[in-house]
Parts: C-alpha cells; structure tokens; sequence
DNA sequence: CTGAAAGCGCTAACAG
DNA sequence: CTGTTAGCGCTTTCAG
C-alpha cells in the first residue's frame, strides 16, 4: 500500500490533522511545522487520496463536462479550452460524450454525473425543459456554452454581429444579389447561433437597401452534404446569385461544391463566406468569420472555476469578438494558391 | 442530503450489507429480498456515491486518458471512440491534455492520474524511458495506441501494409517517379508510424524494380505547412516526380498547395496521395489510405475492460485493417467536383 | 441467505 | 498553533 496520512503524521511527530492542514496550505499552521510535514511527505512520496477527501469533504474537486459529439471539430476546440483551465484549477474533467439520440437520452435519464461532480459544464448543446429540469436536480453550478439560459453561467460570440460583417463584405465587393445558406430555426428556443446569424445577414441587407428574397435562403443543417444541396437549390433560382453568406464553413464548402459541379467559379461568378474559420477553411481558401472556440470554453471555464470558488460571478452572457478572415472564396487576389 | 445507503437499508427492512449486495447484484440474495431493495432504492431515487464506494473498495472505475492534443482530428477521433466503450463498461473517462512541452513534463512529474484510475491509456504518444517508467510506477494496467510496448496492450494498424498499397496505387496509374514526404525517422525508437510507413513505401518501389531515390525524399513533419516546404523542395529536383506518396493526409494537403502553386496539375503533372483519411480528405479530393482511428480506440478500450474484469489478455498488438481509397488526386475521372 | 462490525483515508469541528 | 474525535457512505470479512 502507499503511505497513508498516518504515515507522514508519524514522520513529522505531529498529528494528521496537521498534515492534512499543511499539505492543503491552510493558514494557521506554523511555518517550521509545515516544513517538516512537507519534508517528510515529499520523503514518503506521499499523495492524499482523491476519494478519501472527497468522501469526508464533500467535495469532489471535478467538472463533468457534456459534449454532443467530441470528434467534431468545434467541440474538439472547446474540450481543449476546457481541459486547460481545469486542470489548471485543480479541477478533475470526467467527460459525457452523448454521441447520439439513444446516448442522449440514457444521459438524461441515467444521470451518470450524479454524485461525482460540483459542477456542469454544457458544450452548445440544445436542451429541452426537461433535460434542463434533470440537470437542476443535480443541484450544482451549470454553466453552457453558446447557449443562455436564466440563472446559467454563460460564454460565447456576438453572432449577429458576426453574420453583419461577413454579409457587409460581400456588399462591399459590389455583390448585390447574396443567398443565405443556414440551419434551421423551427426550434428557436434555445439554440442561438441559426437564429443570430440569420439576423445578421438581414439586417445587413436591409442597411444596404437590399430586399431580402426567400427565394435564395435555403436550409444546410450545418453539414456538407446539406449545404450542397441547399445550394444547388438555389442555383436554380432565376435570377442567379452573385454571393452566398453560408452560416457555417462545412455548409461553406458544400456550396462552394455545388457552384463548381454547376460549372460556375468560385468567387467570379459566385462569391462564398462562411462563418467559423474552421480548421479547413484556410486549406479550402474559403472567407469566413472567425470564432475562437478555445477561448470561448477557457473564459466559460475560469469563469465557472470562480463560482466554485465562492466569487459571485453575474450569468450574464460574456462575448467574446469574432473576425473577418478574407480569402479567394470572396477576393480571387487573396487565393492562396 | 441525498438518500444513504442506511435510508434504503431501512425501508427495505434489510441491512445495509444486503443492500449493497442487492444493487451491486452479487449472488448469494434472494431474489424477493433483492426485488424489495430494489423498489425501495427506486422508490428513495438512491444513487451510491462513487467516492465512498471508491474509498471502501479501492477500486476506482475510472480510467486515465492521455492524449497529446485533443483539438486535433486523430485524438479526437480515438476520444470518441474511448468514451463510448469506457462509459458502456461502467467507467468513468478522466481526460488528460498534455497540450505542449511543459505540460507534458507536468504531467508526468506531477502524476495527476496517481490514485484516481484503475487503467491508464495512452493515445499515441512518443514515451521517453523515463515516462514509461512514471507510468509503471501507478502499478495499474496500461494500454497504448498504436505503440508497441513490451507487457502493455497495443492495438494499431498495419502502417507498412496500407502505405505499400498507397504506392502501389501509383505504379499501377503508370507513374514511375514517385517522392516521398514523411516524418522524422531520428528519433524511431517509439513512434511507429513514420518508420513503418517509409518501409512500405521502399518495399513496393523494390517490388516494382523502382530504385530508391533520396533526393525525392523530404520531411514534411506531419504538418500541412510542413508538407508544403517539402514538397517545394522536391519540385526543384530533375528530373521532377510524376507522384507523391504523403506519410499523413495533411501533408499531403500541403503538397497539393506546393504543386498548384507552381503551376503544375493535380494529378495530371503529379499524383498525389495520403494516408487516414483526414475528415477533409474528401473535400479536398485527396486519395489515401484510410484506417478508423475510432474503432482502434473501442478494441483497445474493450481490452483493456477485459483485462480490468480480470480476464488474461495477450498484450501482443491487434492490428486492423487499411483501406485504400481512391479520388481525383490520383485519378482525375474519380474527381468529386 | 443475512447481519454486525470493522475499516477505507481523509476533513472538520472543537478543545486546548 | 496543534491534537482529538467523530464522521463521510460505502465494501467486506466473519458469524450465524
């Protein structure tokens, strides 16, 4: 067995609750008498153990984290913001990822997180009532990414604002005739970025005097395959766009498919803009917003870190920026190759 | 407080003990006594705290993963499959990012994993004799990806297999003259893939009576940028390859980049193809060798649950299988767009 | 098949 | 500033 408190308690001459008040570095401890018990812990290779301490304080030291998918690349960025900050707080990361519908429900329902975390921390994820309602009854500080909810910890990007940017420089490229490529927001209720975006590139049309036709606002599902499709939709429609503000980069390259497929070129006749700056973007020589993901999970985290440590912290959203990254897609003189 | 053990003890009108033998469903219950701590335990919403189990016990039912990076396609890729097979055996998945340098250094002098996981499970990493040893002394069983180490579980694919097939590839289009870009062989004592890949390639050029030529041979260190260089470097040779064999798919993403920008045709001037089959592999028409890092994670996952339920394993690696896949950088009438 | 009792290794009052 | 003591909520012998 490795060493117990005892163990160092023994070698120090003092008493375990000494050694367990050093080695947390409570006040109240004499400096010299610290010393020692450091001394004959580091001599005994001594570590507490995790689950001993959890048991008697109550406290379990860890964040579960939720993620919908954790091989995607959005989410991979924000486990990595997360991860860091964390583990800088002393905090353990126990991860759920959902994977899918039947995993998602089994979540929910099962609440493997129960008893094991102080803390929740949600990656833009879309909860029904209930789901929230069962995260509450864990009874512990929840905090969401890019999602806001009453009375939760919240971090993201000004997506409207974002959205206004990327249709405003399609505008100023002299395109007049822009298509909207975005999700869905039949469920507006709690997923934000479809809802946000799809305000943006409005309200950047009507500051340009734009009419907003229907006609060239089709549905991508943020995938590929659904932003091809949704594009050659609209490559049907008469007259032709000049550009097309997709809400995301994969739906991005699925346009930037279709409109080659059709024969047409990329930004000549069609210019393309995502929203992302997902790791492709750059290889696709796609324009786009950028969004640092990583840094959205790491102000989410320290922030989460500070409830947990007893600060107040306001559950007002935080925002962070976001940023116009032109390339060929938009400005054939910044093509890559 | 959330119902204890003795709640549910006392409304089932049995000890303690039996209960913890009914839910645990140990044998040697009456199935109607079992039955009536059940109701009661679903009746109270009991759930056992992990951490008092853990602390009684000693088991832990949490395994340690170690990854370098968690934001990047692979290790993301062997995290989903991790999750999914660790949470379906009842373990908890306490995630490590190493992130860079010192945080790897950290990592294994600080041994944070010490006492918090029964199994320790390492994502592809390079380990120095010191590491391996920091890790043999947490005394758990270990399990590594695509790392062959003696007495630890390994599983992989056959590296040398799937890049002898990519080469084939090319000799079989005609082309004759094919480059190499890889990884750092300096350092081949640990990290299998740059060796072994280099190896196939120099056996299907030998198969072929192709002689090896090392001036069509540069390191692209498994980046894209890095791929970009080495292929610059290798289009100034003469006479200039009709192919390229890329030890990664990123790499090989850069050498596309190299080969446009001189002006010259993918894959008329040269062919050019990857290996793994990176998520952007297929938009960018990048033919490659693909292997499924996820599936790799769940064998390695489940053995190791094999081991940890006491079942004797061989620790020999389980090699799974490659898949050549064929698109318009090899074969313009396979292009996508 | 079931119960009593002894810990697991800490933390947290409470005295002193 | 330091020691004593009573748990935290389970698992696991050992009896019966």
């Amino acid at each position: 067995m490795s060493p117990s408190i005892e163990d160092v308690a023994r070698r120090a001459g003092v008493s375990i609750a000494t050694v367990s008040r050093s080695l947390r570095g409570l006040p109240d401890v004499a400096e010299s008498t610290r010393d020692r018990v450091l001394t004959a812990a580091r001599e005994l290779d001594y570590v507490a153990s995790p689950f001993a301490a959890r048991l008697a304080s109550g406290r379990t030291s860890t964040v579960g984290v939720v993620v919908p998918f954790v091989d995607r690349w959005f989410f991979a960025q924000v486990l990595g913001g997360l991860e860091r900050e964390l583990q800088a707080g002393g905090y353990d990361l126990l991860l759920y990822n959902l994977g899918d519908t039947p995993g998602r429900e089994r979540f929910f329902t099962v609440m493997p997180a129960r008893k094991r975390v102080d803390a929740l921390l949600v990656a833009s994820l879309v909860l029904t009532d209930m789901e929230l309602e069962a995260l509450k009854t864990l009874n512990c500080p929840l905090a969401m990414l890019g999602v806001e909810v009453d009375g939760v910890l919240c971090t993201g990007i000004d997506d409207r604002a974002g959205a206004r940017v990327a249709v405003e420089h399609l505008i100023s490229l002299g395109r007049r005739r822009i298509a909207l490529i975005g999700g869905d927001t039949e469920d507006p209720m709690r997923f934000t970025p479809p809802l946000y975006r799809r305000d943006g590139y409005l309200q950047a049309l009507s500051s340009a005097g734009i009419e907003y036709d229907p006609q060239i606002d089709e549905l991508g599902y943020f995938t590929v395959a659904g932003g091809e499709q949704a594009m050659s939709t609209i490559l049907q429609r008469d007259p032709r766009p000049d550009a097309v503000f997709a809400e995301s980069d994969e739906m991005a390259y699925g346009a930037m498919r279709a409109i080659r497929r059709a024969g047409l070129r990329v930004p000549e006749d069609i210019a393309v803009i995502g929203f992302d700056d997902h790791e492709s973007a750059e290889l696709l020589d796609l324009s786009t917003i950028r969004q640092d993901v990583s840094a959205q999970a790491a102000v989410l985290a320290k922030r989460l870190l500070n409830v947990l440590g007893g600060d107040t912290e306001t559950t007002t959203a935080e925002l962070l920026p976001t940023e116009l990254v032109v390339r060929g897609s938009t400005d054939p003189t910044r093509t890559s190759y």
